[in-house]
DNA sequence: TATGAATGAGATTTCATTCAT
DNA sequence: GATGAATGAAATCTCATTCAT
């Protein structure tokens, strides 16, 4: 009894099973979900890989969990900036920062969310485009306000700016270095910069 | 030897070699490199898994074989567009609609060049990044002369909006429908416009 | 706590490991002994895996004590037939029909008596087979025994039909349903008289 | 060309998948289909154990190959009966000896189909279990029909002695051996001669 | 060129069993 | 007694690649 009693309240303290999700992250982001093995996670966690099964049930269920975890805090991120009470320009510079943020932030766990859902079966695969639909409303909505609102380029095209900022966000865990000399704050702050000086300002 | 001489002179031919290169950047952009197999390829082309080591010399050697090809047609867009007599910032519209309309007109083969280059083995891997490297300075390059020109925000970070421009276009194929009701030319006009007009105006 | 100390000393009440017992013979019954796995056994019994092996040894002992367990009971009916005071053709008959009613009451273990013998180790391997010859000794002496009391047919092949016989009851499990319209004991009536008829009419 | 013309023709020449099959009934016979594994199989044959993937799609798609061959076989010796032109009585004498000498002649093959039916999968197991009521309906007809032409105890139960007749014949391979005194052919008029005895004579 | 059988290495998964708590 | 994490071996199956024909 008490069994985890000892872990409870201890910052930062991992139980084990968040530790193999964090592993297969990791190792997933490295070779793709596709290339790497469960071997390859089990010796990230340090255990055989029939251990693992203790923890999963298989290799795509591991890389659906990892999937519902990014949800959840992308969810998050969104429901954050749909309760911000200020103009619809400035909710959208806070969405790209955000955004942008917890990209940098999660570099292993935003690129294996954008580059291995391929690899979801039927079912699963479909709630993946279904979440990815929804961003994509939720940033076109927040475009189209901020041209409402008369900050935006008149002519401004709400779907395909939403793809590209979509796209340049998603694209930032393929050049970001942690070691680099910006910190993730400062380049999310020029990403959300560019963006609105993008919307904002008539196409030539 | 002389595998090929008897079908060239044709152009626009395809002999056996392009057929396969072709099935296999298909199957490669459908279920994704690490996970499409050479049965998958052969079908696709038609021939039996064996027939196919006529034409290469292994599953690694397909992929790189497609991203000589990829590197080819990329190099001749930047060259076209090193020799144009123009404002630098008509060089960058020129850039990024070439090269957007490159990954429309190529989705397939623009989506495997971004997603499946982690496959490639050190030597081949280097080389691309290296390459990747290449485009990165030619278009940061490219933004430095449209600000020392003036037509862009004196402010403006061209490394980082390199980056988001990069992967703006990048991300083209993951959202971009064949049969959708925009032309391919369109959608890539309206990427030139809106990223002249991210990079002329000042930040805000 | 004490959990089913108090239940003792009450006859037919099981204890836990006839609890196991019986669940692992529903379990190889509806599975086959190899194909049930050991976790298979342990929610039927509501435990988990591990505990088991406060009760067993091993999976093979598990078997091992079933085969035990059904020798003990078909041991008991072959004696009690050796005792009874009366011509051997209604010896015979009454063999016929409790060793019958045993395979149809004790559906379960009479399937996996004769479905999984192949599965014991060496040692339990020949242990069985010694067994089963020893049934067949006793049904042949039967057999040879109402021959000679000028109850069956002189031409009678004992050893052939005592096969065909054993065969037969040993068949019972695998279409007999509980929940037919015959009782157990009807059929095994039947079984009795077909039996004794067969032996007793000259083959034409 | 002439890829198997060299075969063709040849008495008794066997493919290679046919091999397999032979193999697969070999070891399911001595191990049961659930213990034996494919490495079994495989060394049996004489080739790696992936090798044998390109004749058979899983295990049990060679379980369910070695249950069509049974089915085919089953099916001809009771057409061949249907179309007998005598009394039922001896339609029913044929039937048991027919059945009977398949049953030793092909010894591991009728073992395998009687054994190891409940491990194929949905489908087939539905498809084999009606199969299984169709000899029975079969032998229940035959049954009913010397019964009818006066030929049997007017008390005998159709049912349970078709029952009783399959089971001993389906026992056949349990004790039966290769080596024994007596031929396949002299054990199955034993069989037969019985089993006509037995339906022929009033119960007692 | 084309075939397709064969290889051999490696992948995912299962499972009986052990053991510290 | 009970738990459940961990083990380690083995099972099924896949697949890139080779090669004799």
């Amino acid at each position: 009894m008490a069994k985890k009693a000892a872990s409870d309240g201890t910052r930062g303290r991992h139980n084990r099973r968040d530790e193999v999700l964090e592993a297969a992250i990791e190792v997933f982001y490295e070779k793709g979900y596709a290339t790497a093995s469960i071997q390859d996670v089990a010796d990230r966690v340090g255990v055989l890989k029939g251990s693992l099964y203790h923890y999963i049930d298989s290799k795509e269920d591991l890389l659906a969990n990892i999937f519902e975890g990014s949800d959840v805090q992308s969810e998050a991120i969104m429901e954050a900036n749909a309760v911000l009470e200020a103009p619809a320009v400035e909710r959208l510079r806070a969405f790209v920062y955000d955004w942008s943020l917890w990209h940098l932030r999660n570099l292993e766990r935003a690129s294996v969310y954008f580059s291995d859902w391929k690899q979801l079966d039927g079912e699963r695969f479909i709630a993946v485009k279904r979440k990815r639909r929804h961003y994509e409303r939720f940033l076109v909505d927040l475009l189209k306000q901020v041209k409402a609102e008369g900050d935006a380029d008149p002519d401004l095209d709400p779907r395909y700016v939403c793809f590209l900022i979509l796209s340049a966000i998603n694209g930032l865990p393929s050049w970001y270095r942690r070691r680099g000399t910006d910190s993730a704050d400062h380049i999310s702050g020029v990403y959300a910069g560019v963006v609105v000086a993008m919307v904002s300002c008539p196409t030539r």
